[in-house]
DNA sequence: CCGTATCCAATCAGATACTG
DNA sequence: CAGTATCTGATTGGATACGG
């Protein structure tokens, strides 16, 4: 398909609500650490690093909710769960990484055109 | 590049960030839409639909301050504004439409999914 | 260890009214 | 036509404390 083609209003629409769903602060964050394999929550959390564990609880039942992670719990105490990528949930991590690619190759020229339009504008104040 | 290699934390966040950036209600929507050429201002709300007006130039100026589309003004009466994509803009095309063409494949999915999840959970109420 | 519940500040997005 | 300004409700996300 040709990047000219994909207007369709209702497929953007679709696109938006995706693009939404996993826009969120730490989806995206949450898929891709798991991409390296199941984890258990605290070592999730760890990984991560800045996440509250409010945040990670949530992110992670809408990921289930959507299927694209499953969660399993050991009934051992203390107890243990483990976090894994779906198949869906490994599928996303290509367009995931496309996206990402994009990010590593143009972010520096996003700054920039940043500093240039703020420049322009708020710089008299 | 595997989908395995991708978990470089600084990475991550950098892709967080934009996803964030590029995830909120309207610039997707706005950025396909431009997609199939330059538009004037109220063509891209016609052809958007929803949006409000303060929303669409908010989402503008964003665009245009991340050096992703351009304005271009014709000083005529009535005025006339033209959006454009820039080039960075139509490379964000594709992995756009990649993710797209994630989301129209296993959309249904998820769908069921979250069902399903509802089911098991919220059921009793 | 793995969550849930509550409170709270910040941001977002819609509606409306007004301007060049 | 193409915005800007303001007000308001809704949503988000962090901190903290507590429960199984």
């Amino acid at each position: 398909m040709s990047v000219g083609d994909i207007h369709v209003p209702a497929d953007c629409r679709r696109v938006g609500e995706i693009l939404q769903r996993i826009g969120d602060k730490w989806t995206v964050l949450v898929v891709v650490t798991l991409g390296s394999g199941p984890m258990r929550f605290n070592e999730l959390r760890r990984a991560i690093g800045s996440i509250s564990q409010r945040m990670l609880t949530l992110t992670l039942r809408g990921l289930e909710r959507d299927g694209l992670v499953t969660r399993t719990v050991f009934p051992t105490v203390p107890p243990r769960v483990d976090y894994e990528l779906t198949e869906l949930g490994r599928d996303l991590l290509g367009p995931v990484a496309a996206l990402g690619d994009w990010a590593r190759r143009h972010g520096e020229r996003i700054d920039a055109a940043r500093r240039d339009f703020d420049g322009r504008c708020g710089g008299s104040t």
